[in-house]
DNA sequence: CTTGAGCGT
């Protein structure tokens, strides 16, 4: 009876643990598959299909995920900073509380040191964490701070 | 103020 539980626990984990690797980010996936997946001679539909998460296309801005939250933007560019000339870092904090929300971004100067800082930092540690490095999306509201909540309605309080 | 899977006030 209590022997008879034990297969379905272990087989219900390694499920959990494939479709945790299916749909995580693709920066988590690659602790999973690493880069096997670039050999896809056994499944050639898997390459020409749209995978569920799409990269960004490669820009001089990475966006950096995994992030300890102890370390700082100063850690951050300087970590970075092997790897090519850092424009900018910016570790991302909460806006009231100062404190880190775990990831942030990192500008290279150029298309080729951003490409270096992937390869150079991407899965690697900094500050006891493993860290993601990608290529950034492009921001989706412009550079000065915009509310993306309209409160931009006037309060009605009733008559008068 | 350190234990999340996240794209910037």
């Amino acid at each position: 009876m209590a022997m008879a539980m034990r297969l379905p626990a272990i087989s219900r984990a390694v499920t959990e643990v494939a479709s945790a690797s299916a749909s995580a980010p693709v920066g988590l996936r690659r602790l999973f598959c690493s880069n096997a997946s670039r050999f896809s001679f056994l499944s050639p539909q898997a390459e020409s299909q749209t995978p569920a998460r799409p990269q960004a296309e490669p820009s001089t801005n990475l966006f950096v995920s995994g992030l300890s939250k102890r370390t700082t933007s100063e850690g951050l560019r300087t970590a970075f900073a092997q790897f090519g000339e850092v424009a900018d870092a910016k570790v991302v904090t909460d806006r009231v509380s100062g404190y880190s929300k775990g990831f942030g971004f990192v500008r290279y100067a150029t298309l080729e040191d951003s490409a270096k800082g992937i390869a150079g930092m991407d899965g690697k540690f900094l500050d006891g964490w493993v860290i993601f490095a990608e290529y950034a999306r492009p921001r989706e509201q412009s550079q000065p701070y915009q509310p993306q909540n309209n409160m931009s309605r006037p309060p009605y309080y009733g008559n008068r």
